[in-house]
DNA sequence: TCAAAAGTGTTCTGTTTACACCCATGG
DNA sequence: CCATGGGTGTAAACAGAACACTTTTGA
């Protein structure tokens, strides 16, 4: 802490934007929105807002994304503070980046058409403002690491979901393919999850099994933590 | 970003504080100071100090932390920005957590003693101000975190080591006895040391070997990352 | 001569990987 | 009746864990 006293140093703006992601047909997707507002009008951007004197970063990040999505009890977790002098070209700012994780089918679509946001499948995102595009790169690394150490897709999936969907999740995240068997396998291993009695055939004429969480037993694997190592 | 105008937003403190680790005598240590000054005189700290308009937080972490030590090329990271409202009772201030690796011999010793640090063993260092206590834990698990997936050992040992000092700095990071066997196998597995033809008889009779890094070896290996698991 | 630290390999066990066929059903 | 996606097990390769004795030499 300080060798000199608090009077004489610089105040500074802190911005807090949120990389929220979602999980659809499929593949990973991240919301962004269209700036309604100088600078940088009418380009994509993250969804973000001014941290105020009476709250903490967390606070400021669960508002935000309420603000835009409805949302309230989802994952978040502090990624990175961008600080780059000149990062944002109107004021010098801070920018404490956060990510958070929710299940697409639980946002409040109008809201999100009210922001003029949208979501977006990373691989067909477009070119964000500032260092936007550094910090959901950092996010995507963050979530594959989380991935590979913990349980994932509780957060992402809907209540109900088969296995093939519980696999694209993963293969989305590490980016990469994965054995159908070994998969199975090594995620029965945890114990985390239930299969119900019910089927879903949407995407098969046989119809898959659909699972859920065990909440107890996923939450101690969070805690404890695992090696996923496929 | 904003969706109000920058102008009627609030400005914050910025504080930067170093957690500094280094490794002396077989134990992980952290280099703190004494405060001789308000608030929280005589007590222990980090070391700190504010953010400066024209500069970015690395800068920043890199200043403070060479006024301390005199040193200057050494492994620093950012950890996570504390934000509790009330986490510094004279004003309203956020705190972003470095975390630094240095080798101690290397340091200014007289430097160190002019602003009154010291270094402590992690499970013999004193309370500390503020919330500099959850800055250390979280910097601990990230560090053990890192020497899980990326070699180390370049930035906290001298230039010439013995393999049990190597050994030792693991056992301290991860706060476990690791086997003497398992671990020579598994660290030459990686190829990043280089055993020379000279013997350190500090702490034997018979003298052990020391070794050096093969630093070409050893940034590839931080690069692509491995799995210790040991 | 003995105490103290250094050096060195092998076996066992568990985990990861690779791989192919039958099933159920709606169209 | 057949195309589509769903479900299931095993063997080989590899990585991790456990483990004990000999060497050197200064005191």
């Amino acid at each position: 802490m300080p060798s000199n006293i608090y009077s004489n140093t610089d105040k500074i703006l802190i911005a807090v934007d949120c990389i929220i992601f979602g999980f659809d047909k499929g593949a990973l997707k991240i919301l962004l929105i269209k700036r309604d507002f100088e600078p940088e009008l009418g380009k994509w951007s993250l969804m973000g807002g001014f941290l105020k004197e009476e709250e903490n970063l967390d606070e400021a990040a669960i508002r935000i994304l309420y603000d835009l999505t409805g949302l309230r009890t989802i994952y978040m977790e502090q990624l990175y503070t961008f600080s780059k002098v000149d990062r944002d070209p109107v004021a010098r700012t801070l920018s404490v980046a956060y990510y958070a994780l929710i299940d697409i089918a639980m946002h409040d679509k109008e809201l999100i058409q009210n922001h003029s946001a949208q979501w977006f499948s990373l691989d067909k995102a477009p070119d964000l403002i500032f260092d936007h595009n550094k910090m959901v790169e950092k996010a995507i690394a963050r979530l594959k690491r989380r991935a590979l150490s913990k349980p994932i897709g509780f957060e992402l999936l809907p209540p109900k979901f088969t296995m093939r969907q519980l696999q694209k999740l993963y293969e989305s995240i590490l980016n990469k393919k994965l054995d159908k068997r070994n998969f199975i396998n090594k995620i029965n291993s945890f114990g985390i999850l239930v299969r119900l009695d019910e089927k879903d055939t949407n995407a098969s004429k046989k119809g898959a099994y659909l699972y859920t969480f065990d909440k107890v037993k996923y939450d101690e694997k969070v805690l404890e933590g695992f090696n996923f190592k496929i």
